[in-house]
DNA sequence: AATTCCGGTGGGAGCGCTCTCACGCTGTTC
DNA sequence: GAACAGCGTGAGAGCGCTCCCACCGGAATT
């Protein structure tokens, strides 16, 4: 077992900055009392205050975070965990958001972000020992199909942790923020259902991750309100080839289908291309939905009407439940759940296609 | 001046995990040969190395980092700069490779990854600090047109540093990698009249980016070298609507022009929007190019031909040169500049338009 | 007038680690 | 056989900080 840093840094810091008795030295009172002005200035009298306030400015003084850290047991830092082996994964627009998001979160604080991506299985278990090694004060988990194992360890070692889509495995205490999935698909049924379309099918995603089957719960949920029969039911696994082939398939079967909801806008354009291909049209032919509002819904060849989430409400919540979470340690916030909105554009307007040129 | 936490985190680790002290016992020997045995073995007899190797898996050891960054006055971890004020750009898939890239050059390592995001001066200034105070060991600074002042305060503070994407101010020592945008530059305006093109036009980034500046710089000298003139020049924000609006004037002033060179595919899908909204069709009146083979530049509604750098490789090496440059201060590396290369799509086909219907 | 209280203060210990230094102990050399 | 390497080892100091505790003096209470 290697615990040492595989290539360690040699690095000395130019001039010697100073230090906590530098500054008390500076200011004329003691290091006790420079280190209580300095945090928060509990018992100190204004004039002290105002010394080491001064003298930090001239001093350019900066604590040592190590020293600190050493001593509270605090690292005044958190992890952002993204179990994903996949680069594919991390050039989705989702990572961008719950950064800025949890970045938001900690502006007015001085914890800082790590990021802690696990590609391998090797990788996690380094991830996890990392997190278990005390680096951090709580960790962020985004949860992808991955996210059970992790959800176990991580609630074992007692490290505060919020996941960013709920988990799969529920079987124990785990603290979530989530969008509104059920309530996401139920929309996209009503909205079909709503413009007239009667033969409706699904392209859901993968059945092992829980945004996926939520969907694909309120879409059924959905149809069954509007007194509509459920129909086909195919899945992919969120990408626009995936979406494509299973379209082509479910439309080679059902070839009255006059309305289709992709669980995600990536799978959309998926399955407008296997509707074309077919040589029909949209939303003439058939009404598409899809699922995110990512960019690509606004820019598609025929702008996609879906299903918008408040990702970055969302990330900022996990960052300051878990703020919260590690101030008060046990007290486990309920769980969030956003609600979704839906985005018409033309892929399920009445009118015929009328993409590109508009003035 | 606030060197406090403003809002501190206050976590206590469940059990106290073992100390050093704990494993030299349990392995018999004393603090400083378990230390040297952590620390790759030097001077330490198979024997103790042995017991010592053992004790770390019976316990559980997780050397205390904060300890041992207090005395070594290394850190382990590198910061990420990403100084964008704008949400925008984060969403730009361009940090993720960035990010991706970094991560897998520090995979061997046991250094982390930290991300420093300044969205306002206030945060530059509170970044600053961060890099300043020493809590890391390096750092890693996204270059966008702000970095010039990045660069400077930097390269004062001593503070290892790469840059990614050369920085505007070079008038000191900076060591950077980036893409060859003259090349780039070069490489469409070749395209362009090598399919027969013979009235073109840019729409050029902002003239203070590095970036756009050269990409115009490769356009105009490609041009030249084909013996055409150097044709209208537009600059826009790299945005597509601030394209699109840039576009449409260029159209109206020069009705002639049979191709176009935007200096990124969200530019280019906004040219494209304002050619159609002229009447006109790509590839049919107006052969169109991009930068940057953005996922867009696939998805368009006429694919886009477009220029393609090797992004991920690049942020690997920044983050491989930086573990140099900490290793081996003062050896500062020489600048890295990756060669790029065209992708032909329909944008540019000589074939009149055949945008979707392909089986 | 004697007591308690409490805001403000400084001294000291110690967080877990690395690193210098001095001490054996086995080989090698003259 | 005396002198010297040099390897493996352990004791001890100390990195910069926080926090506990004891202390002091003036205000409030008896």
């Amino acid at each position: 077992m290697n615990t040492s840093p595989p290539r360690s840094l040699r690095h000395a810091a130019g001039r010697p900055s100073p230090t906590l008795e530098d500054l008390a030295l500076a200011a004329g009172v003691s290091r006790s009392t420079a280190s209580r002005a300095i945090n928060g200035g509990d018992r100190v009298s204004p004039a002290a205050q105002a010394a080491v306030d001064r003298a930090v400015v001239a001093l350019g003084y900066i604590p040592n975070r190590a020293a600190r850290s050493l001593v509270t047991r605090r690292t005044s830092s958190i992890a952002l965990v993204i179990p994903e082996p996949d680069v594919r994964v991390m050039m989705d627009p989702f990572f961008a958001v719950v950064i800025t998001g949890i970045t938001e979160a900690l502006r007015e604080t001085d914890v800082q972000l790590v990021l802690l991506m696990s590609r391998t299985d090797d990788d996690s278990a380094r991830t996890l020992r990392y997190l278990r090694g005390g680096h951090v004060d709580g960790a962020i988990v985004v949860s992808h199909h991955e996210a059970d194992s992790w959800a176990r360890s991580l609630a074992e070692t007692g490290l505060p942790t919020i996941f960013i889509g709920r988990p799969w495995d529920m079987t124990f205490d785990v603290t979530y923020v989530d969008t509104d999935n059920v309530g996401g698909g139920k929309l996209a049924a009503q909205h079909l259902s709503g413009i007239g379309r009667r033969r409706l099918a699904t392209v859901a995603g993968p059945a092992d991750m829980t945004a996926a089957v939520d969907r694909l719960r309120g879409w059924k949920a959905g149809l069954a309100e509007a007194g509509l029969p459920e129909g086909p039911v195919v899945h992919a696994d969120f990408t626009t080839d995936g979406a494509a082939a299973a379209a082509r398939l479910l439309l080679a079967e059902h070839p009255d289908i006059d309305g289709i909801f992709a669980a995600s806008d990536l799978m959309a354009l998926g399955v407008m291309e296997a509707i074309q291909a077919a040589g029909k049209t949209v939303p003439g032919d058939i009404a598409l939905m899809g699922y995110d509002n990512h960019a690509v819904a606004e820019t598609a060849s025929t702008p996609l009407t879906t299903i918008t989430q408040p990702m970055v409400e969302m990330a900022v919540k996990a960052g300051s439940m878990l703020l919260e979470e590690i101030e008060a340690p046990g007290s486990h916030p309920e769980p969030v759940i956003y609600s979704t909105r839906l985005v018409e554009r033309e892929s399920t307007s009445v009118a015929p296609t009328a993409s590109a040129a508009n003035a």
